[in-house]
DNA sequence: GGTTTTGTAAGGTTTTTACCTGATTGACCG
DNA sequence: CGGTCAATCAGGTAAAAACCTTACAAAACC
């Protein structure tokens, strides 16, 4: 018998895209959610193999999806699918319990070969995702540390308003190093190395406005 | 005869399903595209009927690489296809020449229906789109003129992509120096100073995904 | 009570930015 | 035809950012 999957995506047509290979690859798409909540619903009514989902969806995004999806549906397992190779998001959803991690970057096969992995019981990561995994292993044991200190997300507020550190410095009442130190240890924590991704980064968190 | 489609978005796994559905309506898809550099080059060397791009495209995007194909490929008429409803990116992308804007939160039915009405030399918009283009011609809205060239523009995205000056050269294919100059000019232009600063323009430009 | 995290700070190196002046070519505009 | 502007490139300088290592006291966490 085939592999049941539930499939969610906020764009129908990214869906129905996934559902035409996934269908052409003999799995059965038992059902189709656009949203977390959704997808927690129907995981609870199918019991589906695998649930595909998206990490980026309204209302409750994958994490969230993927943890409740766990409580009403423990026999289903999750394989996260999206464009994010941070390492934040990544050990966020290992987390939370997710066996597979595919990038949307990536050709199809790689979801395929994920799908068939996890309902073996096993996991499968998208490769520069390993390297992300193993390196976070090697180098901090397992904290990821999404959550950055109060005064890391102070820090990273001025950098994103377009602060030099001098001024940050200025305006915290701390030292330039002290500064630095702060925003060197906020890439860190991010796995970020640029001052555009950090205010990306900062604009999505909702700490400035664009 | 079948309608010959390029096809292109920034994820391979997407590109694949929306290849998968238009073949399976008899659309031929001569070639895939990961950013608008290849697009602009694939469209030159294929000359295809129609061109579906993705808005959110690394190096260069959907707005961009249009304007492009336009130039190498005269006959390739254009179907942009996002997930952005917003007013501004639909206005931009009209008066890039764009015939067709299709939302991905919807069935794949209004693409392929997009891709005939276009190559039929009509145009289509989902419709939550047509609103908004009925309401900013009753409101003249208008997006903002920033003056800045479309040199300029592509620089822009590249810094707020995190690209170091040196990178944003060799991708264009010009010296360091000249890309210098352009950044330095866009920010005398905006009257802006940090890099954080062309980020958060760039953002709500929407030449780059926060 | 011991461990970890946080906030603080300093040393140094290399790369990148920001700003300056100046110049050439080609295209478009009136 | 002359003027403006876009796009190209060069040289130089000073500031800033990015990366490295190291350190220590206080707060927070088991």
């Amino acid at each position: 018998m085939p592999i049941r999957i539930l499939l969610a995506d906020d764009h129908q047509m990214v869906r129905q895209g996934l559902k035409a290979l996934l269908e052409h690859e003999g799995f059965k798409v038992v059902g189709e959610a656009s949203d977390g909540h959704q997808a927690t619903r129907l995981a609870q009514e199918l019991t589906p193999d695998i649930a595909v989902l998206d990490l980026a969806m309204p209302l409750m995004n994958g994490i969230g999806a993927a943890k409740a999806i766990s409580q009403v549906s423990s026999s289903t397992k999750v394989v996260v699918l999206t464009m994010h190779t941070e390492a934040q998001y990544v050990l966020e959803a290992l987390r939370a319990g997710i066996r597979g991690y595919v990038l949307k970057s990536r050709a199809a096969a790689e979801l395929v070969q994920a799908i068939r992995e996890v309902s073996r019981g096993s996991t499968f990561l998208s490769s520069d995702i390993s390297d992300t995994v193993v390196d976070a292993y090697l180098n901090k044991v397992d904290i990821p540390n999404d959550s950055l200190s109060p005064r890391e997300l102070q820090v990273l507020q001025l950098v994103a308003e377009g602060k030099t550190t001098k001024e940050v410095a200025s305006l915290l009442n701390i030292s330039v190093k002290t500064a630095e130190s702060h925003r060197t240890r906020i890439m860190e924590k991010l796995d970020l190395h640029e001052t555009a991704s950090l205010v990306r980064y900062a604009i999505r968190r909702g700490l400035v406005q664009p």
